[in-house]
DNA sequence: CTTTTGGGCGCG
DNA sequence: AAAGCGCGCCCAAAAG
């Protein structure tokens, strides 16, 4: 396999120069290793290229793009690929994930080769128009600089050890153009329905909040609301949901919160999954942005499909599978308590799920003295609320109002902390390792993950920015390898499904969600759940990694 | 007028 | 002494 460094130019003369179901590419610009270029502005020849593009090592800045317009429009399919944006976000250890600046094209050939890239043209390609010798000149230029890049970000990557992370990174990018490419399909009717029954709510609980808190102008300002409710008598620092927790059987603390959750729903998912919908494909096409998060999570925009309510009933119904198609959603079990039992080394959390043990249950059963078989439900859901808090580096006086807000659980402070006393008690292991994480992380101000990412922390300016690090240096480790496992799976995935038309319609921190024809469900469902599996299991060697897959007409969780 | 900040809340 | 992690989106209010 030998390189080719490839760049795309596209027509954005009507604004959505970046869809690949809209936009015409005006140029292909590929460059071989011995320099020699060729610029197709007849992109149609491209058919020459296919067989070599689909069998060399692609290089090219944010191939995302590359690989959508190459996939719809030509029918190439990416598979070996070097994004060298991906890369340097890599290198950052994760500082330019998401939307920081900094991993443009023209900061990376001002950075690695001191030269300062012309992007005036940027925007001037029309279909069907002549090329100009300027816009030639910079389409060419585009390409030129990637070797070198490439050459000096390999030389980095080699002595930091991430070569493991590029090669899941540059596996999953193709998983992630396929994701945005099959779009997933929203069930109109069933939208409607939930419409109803949400604006109900809303004007309920507004009549009532109106007439009892009368005279407020803005039931949406927070700053109005809390001095009203302060006038009525209660004692409030805010109006956030740990606050209200103080009033949980008031009638106007109960409307405000129902009224809150309706305009939530109207406000960021039930008014705009409609404008959503693409014109030409009629599914709904989020942007993921694959290295997203510090952790190496991906975020959701437009809209966020990591955020799609899943408390509130039947929302996750309008995403439905195709006429003749079944969604097929499969989620890692607990990953994240899993993962700390195996970085800890802690017998007792290996042993739970080893043997198929409830850990919460357990944790409630030693944290409250009495047998497994008399846990309530209530005691459960402490011991989880104990069992996370404590991951993410919670103290006392936060668990006290979790507990309230959460479990509708009063205790004082010093009940929480002797909660948390005996659960460090009950799991040394865990604790050793949590104190060690966030010590060695304030100390070093990166942590890794066990398949050797980077998570570099800005420096922190005060004590509280270091609280910070010291908590995130705690979870950082656990959230990140979840992310790798998951990335390691949906490349492999890729490989394997979207030769055979599955779709790839959607991925939350654990989860990944296919459509596919009915008749291959049963057969993808394996292929999915043992690939989610393997990737988990090349970390998780002290316990089990489980993955759970449910197959039905809309995306569910069992 | 537009942009930024903060409260609040959706998800894992 | 501090007071749970990672995100994106909506609205109101402040700042430019």
């Amino acid at each position: 396999m030998s390189f080719l460094f490839i760049d795309i130019e596209t027509d954005n003369s009507e604004g959505f120069g970046l869809d690949p179901f809209r936009a015409k590419v005006v140029t292909i610009q590929i460059m071989a290793p011995t320099g020699n270029k060729i610029i197709l502005k007849d992109p149609k020849s491209l058919d020459l290229f296919k067989t070599k593009l689909e069998n060399n090592v692609v290089v090219g800045h944010n191939l995302k793009f590359e690989a959508k317009f190459l996939k719809y429009c030509f029918g190439i399919t990416l598979k070996t690929v070097y994004d060298t944006m991906l890369a340097e976000q890599v290198i950052s250890g994760g500082q330019l994930s998401g939307y920081a600046k900094g991993n443009s094209l023209k900061d990376l050939v001002l950075k690695y080769c001191g030269v300062n890239l012309d992007k005036t043209e940027q925007c001037s390609f029309k279909a069907g128009e002549e090329l100009s010798e300027n816009q030639i000149q910079y389409a060419l230029l585009d390409v030129e600089y990637l070797p070198e890049i490439m050459r000096q970000q390999q030389a980095k990557i080699k002595l930091l050890g991430l070569e493991n992370i590029i090669d899941i990174e540059m596996k999953a990018l193709p998983a992630i153009a396929w994701l945005e490419l099959s779009g997933i399909n929203v069930d109109l009717d069933k939208l409607g329905e939930i419409k109803t029954k949400v604006f109900a709510q809303k004007s309920e609980a507004e009549a009532f909040l109106i007439k009892e808190l009368a005279p407020i102008r803005n039931l949406n300002s927070s700053k109005e609301l809390l001095e009203v409710l302060k006038g009525k008598g209660f004692a409030l620092e805010n109006t956030g949901p740990k606050e209200l927790a103080k009033y949980p059987d008031n009638p106007i603390i109960q409307a405000l919160k129902s009224y809150r959750q309706a305009t939530k729903m109207l406000t960021s998912f039930v008014n705009t999954m409609p404008e959503f919908i693409h014109p030409i494909t009629k599914r709904v096409h989020s942007n993921f942005y694959q290295y997203g998060a510090l952790s190496g999570r991906l975020t959701s925009e437009k809209p966020n499909m990591q955020q799609q309510p899943s408390r509130f009933r039947d929302w996750r119904q309008i995403f439905k599978a195709a006429p003749g198609n079944k969604i097929v959603a499969a989620d890692y079990s607990q990953i994240e308590l899993r993962i700390v039992g195996q970085l800890a080394r802690d017998p007792k959390y290996i042993r739970a799920y080893t043997e198929g043990l409830d850990l919460h249950k357990e944790t409630a059963a030693q944290l409250f003295k009495i047998p497994v078989n008399q846990v309530t439900e209530q005691q459960r859901d402490m011991a989880k609320s104990i069992n996370f808090g404590l991951n993410y580096g919670m103290w006392a006086p936060g668990l006290k109002s979790k507990l309230k807000a959460d479990v509708g659980r009063d205790v004082t402070v010093k009940e929480a902390e002797k909660f948390i006393k005996d659960f460090q008690a009950l799991y040394p292991e865990v604790t050793k390792y949590l104190n060690t994480a966030s010590q060695k992380g304030l100390q070093r101000l990166e942590v890794k993950t066990l398949a050797g990412r980077i998570c570099k922390f800005p420096n922190p300016k005060d004590a509280q920015a270091q609280g910070s690090v010291k908590r995130e240096s705690k979870n950082l480790p656990v959230q990140g390898l979840c992310a790798d496992m998951l990335k390691i799976a949906m490349g492999n995935i890729f490989l394997a499904l979207e030769p055979r038309g599955v779709k790839f319609v959607n991925t939350v921190h654990d989860e990944v969600v296919f459509e596919c024809k009915a008749e291959d469900a049963e057969e993808i469902t394996a292929i999915i759940k043992s690939e989610m599996e393997k990737a988990g299991s090349k970390f998780l060697t002290l316990l089990p990694c489980v993955c759970k897959v449910t197959v039905a007409d809309f995306w569910k969780k069992d």
